[in-house]
DNA sequence: TAATATTATGTAATTAATTACATGTTTTAA
DNA sequence: TTAAAACATGTAATTAATTACATAATATTA
């Protein structure tokens, strides 16, 4: 396969959690988990039809308005199963394909001076990323009730944030 | 496209060191450079016959034996070019497809025993992973004169174990 | 010297993902 | 009330990447 396809588990997730039509879960990867996965619609519609033929979707239909009919989305005990099974399997570690890490790979013999304007660049990336995920756990997440309840994504955040003071320390260093 | 085709520029970097064979490249995926980047031999030739094709590289031939000839690649000056004008491009940040951090996301209500065996698990891993890149960091610099010349490679294994040190903490908070 | 492993270079089939094309409905705001 | 924005659902073309298929020469080792 060319990818690992863990789209399919993401709108399992996703519906086990509510059903949705493909517009919302498009709409999902604007907000909310893009912070860290993205997809198109047009990956989505046609997935969502592969995946209902396999037996681990069923839709119904909502009328809205006059003429427009939406699907709404559900997972089946089938695919309730494939993503318990899924969540249980072991996470293989990736391989961070981080562009600025492979310039760096390459950078030899210290090239001072593009090195320096690389790594400020790349800091100043970076510190926004960290105020803007510093922002969004203070808006998600202001008490303690709302962090044990979507425990998953208040540490995904959190983890989120680490990683970014962890990279900014280190680009400092350099 | 699909994907960034960064494999590209990897190719580039890797020649501009030194003229290689396509065989010599795939080699240097599974030693050295595939500690954070992956390419197959069936990707590899037919890049380097395209990039050929594009005027980045050219090839001489090196006869091995009595029959074998073996194309050795090196970069143009239009392929330096492109490399450096890469390098000095901004490089967009890379948002993580971690699908341990996926799974994390859908553990909804802290399910306990589900969420204990796979930290406990991926903890292991990725303890498993930062001993071996601190044996990799004894091993190729194990003086201060080897962390100058290869500066980038030295500084990305530094930001590895340091992003692994990191995400063994956070696993041991949860 | 014969078997095996490694070197060496491709192509084919399949799947995944992005960008662009395409169309129509409903809601909101000027 | 009409124009614009948002909702809603697809298909087509292209590129990237993985797995499998395919072949042959050279070096190593038993």
């Amino acid at each position: 396969m060319a990818q690992k396809n863990r789209l399919k588990y993401i709108i399992l997730g996703l519906l086990i959690d509510r059903p949705q039509t493909g517009y919302d879960l498009t709409k999902s990867f604007d907000s909310d988990i893009g912070e860290f996965w993205s997809a198109n619609h047009s990956q989505i519609y046609p997935l969502l039809n592969r995946m209902e033929t396999a037996g681990l979707l069923q839709h119904d239909q909502v009328q809205v308005g006059e003429k427009l009919v939406k699907k709404r989305y559900s997972v089946t005990d089938t695919g309730q199963q494939e993503f318990f099974r899924w969540l249980q399997e072991p996470s293989p570690l990736d391989n961070a394909h981080d562009e600025f890490l492979l310039k760096l790979y390459f950078v030899k013999d210290q090239h001072a001076d593009l090195l320096r304007v690389m790594v400020t660049e790349q800091l100043a990336l970076h510190q926004a990323k960290l105020d803007n995920l510093n922002a969004q756990l203070a808006d998600k997440f202001p008490t303690t009730q709302q962090q044990t309840q979507s425990y998953g994504h208040y540490q995904l955040l959190r983890h989120a944030i680490l990683r970014e003071r962890d990279y900014v320390a280190w680009l400092g260093e350099i």
